[in-house]
DNA sequence: TATGAATGAGATTTCATTCAT
DNA sequence: AATGAATGAAATCTCATTCAT
């Protein structure tokens, strides 16, 4: 038969990458970095080993594109309605409840993000990305408290990301058990 | 000279269990469980590798003495003054500021701590007593915030909970940038 | 269009077979036997991997392919007249710089010709067009130092197969260093 | 019992590192750089495959130990007696003979130090080295030819040079018919 | 015929653990 | 008790060859 054209190709390509990064983030996210091993990834996504290395060239570049592509995602959630122009007592909680939404449907990138975080040489492969959405979200909250005349926005704000992370960690270790709501609300009556 | 008394021989063995541990906390917090090696860990340690498994059976147990142990101190510092019978505003910043230095004393062991709490075939090692530490310092909050009459004692100790694990993870990943004065102030004056 | 007839697919068949012969050439001087792949050598054709083997059927064959390929037109260069007859001092002069000038010509092929006779289990693939080559242009020059009256014609032959054999050596190695045009003189004052 | 001393590990090891490296060459010199495996080098040591790497840290710094280690016994041969002052026609057949046997007695690393020099990528490892001994033998028979009078002794010398790689060559590939003794007297008559 | 994705065997390398001394 | 050499399973990665289109 004749050959797929460039464009069917793309295509394959394509999903075939993006069905190897899922697979790849279900692995990590449930081993670690060092812990995961390219058998299992290919495994999770039903292809031989050695097809991985015609998508990813190596274990490490992989991950760098999962991390990357993870971030780049969250970055553009945050460039959502929920977080323009907060004012309201209302679209704060609203906007804390979104970013949790997306978080708990992301479950798996932030346990593997939270991990490579941890370890020095593994993080400083994402450190820009990194701290570029950092300063997005706080910007966000940081103008928020401006707002509403708080003392010290950025302490504030700094504080709220700060609970953002530990609820970011709590529901990654122990989901059924927290709380979230009464959390939530205990939240918003003490920044809103 | 005599040869070393029973005890002496065993005091030893002690001491240079500990020096192992110390090595291998190092080692473990920087690379991870599965990054880092037996080889690492007795270097670190100025000892031949096959020494290491005299006093540990394996890597796996050797994590997982690390970690007991660390958490047993962890909960013995927990049983100092600071933590007895909080009900000042000021007492309850001091306790605060007591457990943010004990963290702080003890990077490498939280850093690894979280690392594996994240990973839950890892985990599972040490539920029981990482479930029993958080419950005891729970357990202290909650009755600081009865006393102090908060209509959902629960609720506000869980979310100061969630602040030292938030505040454990910013310092382990960003030490220098972080405002921490600043931002205990404002968790005093939101809580206190 | 018209659809090209048996004989013009035939000889599009033979050209491309010549194209690819030339590209596995340059790849397999460049990298030996076992450390070019079959990628490179489509790639350095400009086709794809997979249409190899509808030319070749194997590495293996592709190899012996080429090599019999340059034996054979090396064997047909020894044809040609400035190895007819050679009597004269300047003949045999000619003869060598004719020689040395082929060989400049193909020294990719010598170069992987070279590399594959020192490879024994290699080398067994072609050794019959290989000793034929070399009888032939032994044969020649036992014939002009018979005509010269050699005392032992036989093996000042040999030595100067031996030289043109460490020529081109030396010349693969070392091209720019090599003083050739002082050596050939050097040869024919010694031999003609 | 009491562990081996610093001295029987050292021991130990050099006679370890020996016993591979004579293995690495047998099978380089039949296999080329990258026909051989390093399971094939460890099966002929007749040791486990991981254990190479606690001697030689990759398979390219094993060739590089190899062609120096090589190259250097070399050189320390041509300071030997057969090579000093060389001014008669005798001592000039004595120090040919004497090189080829040395070459004799060590064929497998000529023929894998040949099959690297055939091979940019490869030589460019051990350049420096291979360089200064070819101009250390070169020396010796400049010196000798300038002795003898020679109009072009570097010429000369240059295509004794040529003759020695050219035997080097030969006898590798087809020792058993090659008619050595015939041939070096040739090479006596027309050079000393 | 032509493409390059896909396979799977096997290559290089790593490392927890054992062993001889 | 102490050493580090040795093992062997398994990890990462490569590549000749096949296959679906």
């Amino acid at each position: 038969m004749s050959p797929r054209t460039q464009d069917q190709l793309q295509q394959l390509r394509e999903t075939r990458k993006q069905h190897i990064l899922e697979a790849a983030l279900k692995v990590f996210a449930a081993h670690g970095y060092d812990g995961a091993t390219i058998n299992m990834i290919a495994k999770e996504a039903g292809i031989a080993k050695g097809l991985m290395y015609t998508y990813y060239e190596s274990k490490e570049k992989l991950v760098e594109e999962l991390i990357r592509f993870g971030l780049k995602k969250a970055a553009s959630f945050m460039q959502e309605k929920p977080f323009h122009h907060l004012t309201t007592r209302k679209a704060f909680e609203e906007s804390l409840r979104h970013m949790i939404d997306l978080f708990l449907q992301e479950t798996d990138f932030w346990r593997l993000y939270t991990m490579l975080a941890l370890q020095p040489n593994l993080a400083s492969k994402f450190k820009k990305e990194s701290m570029a959405f950092v300063e997005q979200y706080l910007g966000i909250y940081i103008a928020y408290f401006q707002k509403r005349k708080s003392k010290d926005p950025m302490a504030e704000a700094m504080l709220l990301g700060t609970i953002i992370d530990g609820l970011m960690f709590d529901l990654l270790i122990a989901p059924a058990e927290y709380p979230l709501d009464d959390v939530i609300k205990m939240v918003v009556k003490k920044f809103a």
